[in-house]
DNA sequence: TTGTTTAACTGATTTTTATCAGTCTTTTTT
DNA sequence: AAAAAAGACTGATAAAAATCAGTTAAACAA
């Protein structure tokens, strides 16, 4: 289903500027960029399953990705969301094992694929871009124990709270006095962000709607109020 | 009151066998060995507090460590127990950030400093080092990953039991026909470890004695019947 | 050893959250 | 456009877990 797509040199990516990449010299990135394979994906699609042996890592160029778990309760997890710019499937990689997740697009991408050889030259014999590379892995372990931090320690309320703030900053467009989720997610995924029951999720939402924090204007969520929701969230102290 | 102790050199060093500097030359082992600082610790103290600024890392020779998360309830989420072998602190200093977490001594411990510096110089410079390193980082991602599955999608029931073989895992002693974990912790610890309140943890530890799934010897306790924790614990599906 | 503090425990209660059952609405398919 | 399917939503209920209040037991200090 996926289909190839007019390769975009690296060098000229847009994307790129906000990317591990973006430090890379100018041989380097020729260099991926003539291995790499960009490949358009639909929504729905999945770009690779937990438990299957990661071949390269996958740089997205535009369009958005959730990396998830399934629980064993059948439900997801979703650990986040990805979108241009960012670099999926390098953990298992680096880690020398098979994905600990799945990662299934949510809005249609292109994402290029980077064979592992490639990648890992790279790597290897580019220092700042190995650093580069370890601080990304490191900040993510330090966000990684403030998420299962918050899980235990605060109500689904505060953390729904939360959520819409990420995705705020993450997908915002700011309108009149307000800011809009550009993202279409349904109520089953907004709670696997969360980490809770679908319905606990819809009556939050229309709680959340009552006290003027949000507003819902079709599947999108507009942000009325991040004060009023930092302060839910129980953001400081 | 921590107080300064014979230094061992790294070389000499029996919990470096399974440590991240296992498989370093001796020639870096002795560079870093001529920097650290052995340090003894009594329970109670503290190695680091988050927000702080970390300068260097600690590798620990004995003893046990509890590195923790205090959340906004003022409750203390615990993300690991390190013990000999173990390292810490080297992911604030690679992400360039404060620490992230707080670390005590909960078990008297025995702890070397290495000095920002060496370390990071030992670790550009040797590039199978900083791929051990690597992919201790990314492996670490993918436990995080899953124990924040967990917490929202389990029952602290079924976490409480998977804590407990975990512990026995890591500080188990085999006895006759069972495994005592051989390791201190309060009531309040466990809770933090498992992510609940202490309540919870009190009376679920009774209820798995009544089950005849652990047995209790002053503070230890003592695994009965790991399959039957296992069952518990959903590990398997 | 005794008093004092801290931790472990128990029961009752409340709060939070999940689950169940069903309706309404939107989307997709035919 | 009509039928079917999927998703959003609502209310009622049940289950899980936290909180509160108090007792008992253990550890520590005077």
């Amino acid at each position: 289903m996926p289909t190839n797509t007019t390769n975009t040199p690296c060098e000229l990516c847009a994307s790129r500027k906000h990317s591990l990449f973006s430090e890379l010299s100018e041989q380097h990135i020729c260099t991926i960029s003539e291995q790499k394979n960009s490949i358009s994906h639909k929504k729905g699609q999945i770009l690779y399953y937990e438990g299957t042996k990661p071949l390269g890592i996958f740089c997205i160029k535009s369009g958005v990705v959730k990396v998830y778990k399934t629980a064993s309760n059948g439900k997801e997890q979703i650990i986040h969301l990805a979108k241009g710019g960012d670099f999926l499937g390098y953990t298992a990689l680096l880690g020398e094992e098979n994905y600990g997740n799945s990662a299934m697009i949510i809005e249609d991408a292109t994402i290029c694929f980077i064979p592992r050889e490639s990648f890992l030259t790279t790597l290897f014999s580019n220092t700042p871009f190995f650093k580069r590379i370890t601080k990304a892995l490191s900040h993510e372990i330090g966000v990684m124990e403030e998420k299962l931090t918050d899980s235990t320690q605060k109500s689904i309320r505060e953390r729904l709270a939360f959520v819409l703030l990420q995705l705020s900053q993450s997908f915002g467009v700011e309108g009149d006095n307000n800011c809009k989720i550009d993202l279409i997610l349904s109520r089953e995924e907004i709670a696997g962000l969360v980490g809770t029951a679908t319905e606990s999720v819809i009556r939050l939402l229309s709680e959340f709607k009552k006290d003027k924090l949000i507003q819902l204007e079709g599947k999108r969520i507009i942000i009325k109020d991040p004060k009023g929701l930092a302060r839910l969230s129980d953001f400081y102290a």
